[in-house]
This record gives structure tokens, sequence and C-alpha cells, in this order.
DNA sequence: CGTTTCATTGAACCGGATCAATTCTAGTGG
DNA sequence: CCACTAGAATTGATCCGGTTCAATGAAACG
């Protein structure tokens, strides 16, 4: 059941069997359907999920589009750090996009956690770490490159997404439209046809 | 000489005078003059830099031109995680806009600080997620605002910004051309005059 | 199967980029 | 301290890539 996260644990910060027990004691399962919202806008983040299997994605809506800040597939850690470390409500909404099973960890078990030992709270500085070098990388690609570089760019990097998550979030994710993505796709499929 | 560097400390954890005096006496002084590069491109970042007084920002450099990722003031912290974490070789230019005074410390000692102390640990952990919330913020910008909102909300939520920093820079950051942001500029300003 | 959602394609449009010419201004040296 | 000058900001004309709106084709799910 835990051994996912266990291991994830391991390879970032030695926790001992008794100490990496006592994480798991205060985990909660969720299952999400397809589709379905883990929690939308307006909600208070309270807890960081773990993702054990599956797939999410956040997003915002500004006057109807959905824009997708990011996706989660198995072994990634997600939280709207935003909502969970200010209290204030999310603007964002997440959503799974496969069957997904997430184990929680609630604000206050991980504070608990924080104080009982510290190496987790080491690995809570590396998870924070991580999720900035990611949303930096992001923020790169978005300054430094055009739609379809961003999107070789994504190819590269994370395959998985190419392969698993629909066309328009893909686009979204990538700050264009579906159309836009769409004649990217065969501007790159001709010209290799053609070399 | 370090009061306002042990204030920012105490705003975020809890810590003995003997401890912030143990942080403090590993700090090593640097000062910048105006547009000097206080690294570039290619070197490791290997320490983390206090700005005591002053304005950095850093940037990428593709096809020629230059793209801000961020600015920082008195009192804000800077590192390269993504070369100082990895001990790659940068991928920004960091340089001074104004003369400036940084207290650096470097990646031995902060690791060990971390060690000896829990608190500065915690407080690491803090400054991570700080550093998160504030990419994250970027990111949404780009990815639901077009570049007069942008414009609008850096003037909101950062008038410093705006204040102390030549246009060119802010388009750069913005993700602009300088003769757009001179462009919305007007906008906004002539449609202020009619209303 | 059949229906709904997703992806593709076409045509017209628009906002920001580009190239180029002034104007303005801040930092320089006399 | 002031005048000078290089860099910064503004403005104009044109261009282009991504958007928009609309229609068609292809999948995926119930």
């Amino acid at each position: 059941m835990y051994a996912r996260l266990k291991d994830n644990l391991q390879r970032h910060v030695r926790l001992t069997e008794s100490e990496s027990d006592h994480i798991c004691a205060k985990l909660i399962v969720k299952q999400l359907r397809r589709k379905e919202l883990f929690y939308s806008e307006g909600q208070v983040c309270r807890s960081v999920a773990f993702v054990n299997s599956g797939c999410l994605r956040y997003f915002y809506v500004k006057e109807g589009e959905e824009r997708t800040g990011q996706f989660f597939f198995e072994n990634a850690w997600y939280t709207d750090y935003e909502s969970f470390l200010t209290g204030q409500p999310s603007k964002q909404n997440i959503q799974a996009l496969e069957p997904t099973e997430l184990l929680l960890l609630s604000k206050k078990d991980l504070y608990e956690l924080y104080d009982a030992i510290p190496a987790f709270e080491r690995f809570g500085r590396i998870m924070a770490e991580n999720a900035y070098l990611g949303s930096r990388k992001n923020n790169m690609a978005l300054l430094t490159l055009n739609p379809e570089e961003r999107y070789l760019n994504l190819i590269a990097e994370r395959p998985k997404v190419i392969e698993r998550i629909p066309l328009k979030y893909i686009a979204s994710y990538l700050g264009v439209k579906p159309e836009s993505l769409s004649r990217i796709r065969k501007r790159l499929f001709d010209s290799r046809r053609n070399s």
C-alpha cells in the first residue's frame, strides 16, 4: 500500500523504519474517478497529496477558459502551496485525468511530523526546492521559448505528458489554443516528412 | 551590519542570539557596482545571497536577447537554486541594477548550519516555499494574463519594480518588447485622461 | 451503435514584433 | 555644476503568428 511513498521518501532522506511507519500511519487514502475534481476554486487546501497512481492536473479558470498549471503522475507530490501555506481560498481547480489514488496528509499532521522528525522537515525543504525548480523551468520556457519550442521541449522533457494527456490540456499548459497546437503539430509532422 | 538579516531570520523562525550570531559569523560581504555582474552563465552558483541593500536582477540570454527572470531588493534572498542544488553550470546571469551590498553564505556553511540548527533548516524550507509561491504567481500571470494585465498586476503587487527598474528590464520580465510596453503605458495613460 | 467530446482544417482578424527614426534623459567628464 | 553624449524611451509603418469563428472529421464513452 505505502511502498511507493516509502520509496519516495527514502530517495531523498534517511528515515528509520519506525519513522516512516509513523508518517504512513497519518495517511488517508482517497480515490478519484476520471475527471473528478479533488477540490476546486474557493476551497482551502488543507492537505498535501501523494499520487499513488493515476494523474492529476490543476488549472485556473479565467473568462470561462481553463489554463493548466501542471500535471502530476504517480510518485509525485501535490499541494496548492499558496492556499495551504496562507490558509486563503484556492485559486486552483484540481482534477483527476485518470482513475487516481491519492494518499493525503493533513496540515496538522504534516507540521507535527516536521516537529517530531527532523529528517522529514528536511524532506519538506527538498520538496519545496524541487517544486520551485519545476516552476522556474516552466517560467523560463514561457519567457524564452515560442509555442513550437515549448512543445518540443515538453516532448523531450516529459514524454508522459504527451502520451497520456489530451491535446487540449497540453495546449492550455503551453499557453496556446488547441487549434494552434494542432497546427504546430502538423507543421512539425510535415517538415519531418520532407526531410 | 547584520541587523537586517537577523531581523529577516526572526520574522520566520525563532533563533537564540547565539544561533543567529553563529549564522552571521559565516557571512561574507560583497559589494557590487551598478550594472556589475555577480556571476554569469556557465559558472556554478555556490552560495546563497542576502541583499542587504540595492537591487539585483537575473536574466537568461537567448539569441542575443535578455529575458529577466526576477528582481530582488533589499531584504530578499537570492540563489540560483538550479545551479546551487545540482552543481551544474548556471543558465542565468545575475546583475546589480544599483550599487548593491550582498551577504553571502557558502553552500558548505549553509548545509553545516542546517545540520547544527534545526530552526535554520526550517528557515530554509520556508524560503524555498516562498520562492515557489513567487514563481507560481509569475507563472500564473504569464499563463492567464495578457501583457497589459501583467503590467497592471505588477504595478499593484510590486510598485518598487515600477519605481526603481528601467522600462526595458520590466518589459523583458513581462515577456514583451520595450516598444510594446511603451505602447501599453501610453494606452493606459490615455484612457485615464479620457475618463 | 449513437452521441458527445475532441481534434483538425479553413479564412479573416488582431495584437505584439520588427525595423527605423526621433526625442528624451540620466550618468559622464570637463 | 553644467553641458554633452550614449543609452533609453517613444512613435510610426509594416509584418506575422496565434486567435477567433465556423465547419468538418475522428474518437471515446455510455
